[in-house]
Parts: structure tokens; C-alpha cells; sequence
DNA sequence: AATTTGCGAAACTGAATAGTTGCATATATA
DNA sequence: TATATATGCAACTATTCAGTTTCGCAAATT
């Protein structure tokens, strides 16, 4: 099953699951406790977000904590960077234009 | 339906397309020849990628030429900001690390 | 030892979606 | 005016996927 992480963060229920233990470890039943839908589907979206190397396990006796990897969002951020310059560029032309204009005025 | 930014780029195609059409303008058949689908098909990518306004139609006769709204392209990079400060911050811990390990060989 | 709790996994359902085929429309060209 | 070209759109199919229900396992509690 091809599945990355772009996928991983396409569903609004995982952006916010991504959220929640983005800065702590959270099991799936205090997860599922902030949402309206059962523990089961709460499962199924962390099973995804862990096939994409998004989060981290950790057991502690019967439960499981789990933790955003933090690292592998950069992924998105560096697929983005190839934009960024992009729009950074548009933004210093603006830049240029409105300095041309405010030249001319003088 | 309930389409956002993150669906458009879930899909690898639709990421291929905004690649192509970020730096010029493309009609449809000339984008569909970068691909191995139907001209059909890229319409429909098409069709969502301008649901999800995040891409210019500009008519010239009877051809479309599309391309990329950079600027929407920003809403990603916001919701990254807050995870680039989390990570950020954790290089910074790392950093801080590493200079007391240092200091302490001194 | 029996029961409760936390969890994952399989089977099922209904909805969404990618791709194809076929067609309609508008513009260009002969 | 007849034909070719560029495109969008609707109908259809096969696949994917989110959510529910049910089950089984392992750890905690009684």
C-alpha cells in the first residue's frame, strides 16, 4: 500500500490527532476521548500515521504511547522549500517594482 | 464536498502538476503529455486543483493555459510554523547539549 | 482464578475517488 | 461551410478508505 506522508496528513482527523501529541505522548483512548468517533477508527488513523513514520510507540504495560516524530515533518517543509523560493522571489520583485515607483516620485 | 489544500496535495499526480505549472503556464494536453494518463484525467486533476484554488486558468483562444497560485501554496507553510517551532526548539536543546558537553572536555 | 481494561486486527459497509469512454461546445483552419 | 483541435463534463467502473462491529490477546485488578 503506497502511502506517504502527504497522504498522512490529508484527512483533517489525523492533522488533528498530529496536534494533539505533537508535544506529548498521548494512548488511544485518551486520543479517541477528544473526538466523536470510537477508539477503532482512532487506531486505524495512528496505524496509518505510524506505516508513514510519523509517530512513535511507546509501551507502558498495557497501554501505548504515542508521540509525533517530529523530524519527519520536515519532509513537508523541505518539498515546500522548492515554493518557498519561489514566492520569496515574486515577493523581492514586488519589492523591486514598488521601489522603482517610489524613485520615480522623487 | 469538503476539499482543502492538503487533499490536493495528497495526491503524487496532482503534486507532479503543480510542479510543472509553478514556474510557466501549461494547457491541459501539454501537461497530460508529461504523463502516461488520458488528458481526461489530468482535467479532472484539474479540476480540483482549481476547487481547491490553487491554480490560475488564463483562456487564449481555444486553448486554457493553467498555472500555479503560489501564494495558496503558503497556507501549508502556516500550519508547518507550528511544528518548524517545536523542532526548532528541540535543535536548540540539542545545541545546548552538545555545548555543555563540550565545555565540560575543556 | 475470574473479571476488567487497553489495545490491535479482521470483516463488513457506505462513501469517495482515480481513470476511462463518450459526448458537447467553442475556436481555429482548410 | 466543413473539418480538425482544445477543452470541459457526465456516466460508468474498479479501487480505496473511513468508520463500525466483533473478536482475541495481554496486562491489570478483584
Amino acid at each position: 500500500m503506497r502511502r506517504d506522508i502527504f497522504q498522512a496528513i490529508a484527512d483533517p482527523k489525523r492533522r488533528a490527532i498530529i496536534a494533539l501529541i505533537a508535544l506529548q505522548s498521548m494512548t488511544p483512548n485518551a486520543i479517541a476521548e477528544n473526538f466523536k468517533t470510537s477508539r477503532q477508527s482512532i487506531s486505524k488513523h495512528l496505524r496509518i500515521l505510524t506505516e508513514c513514520e510519523l509517530v512513535n510507540q511507546e509501551q507502558q504495560g498495557r497501554e501505548i504511547y504515542y508521540s509525533l516524530k517530529i523530524e519527519k515533518m520536515k519532509e513537508i517543509d523541505e518539498w515546500l522549500e522548492q515554493y518557498r523560493k519561489i514566492w520569496e522571489t515574486r515577493f523581492d520583485q514586488l519589492d523591486e517594482v514598488l521601489l522603482t515607483i517610489k524613485n520615480k516620485k522623487k
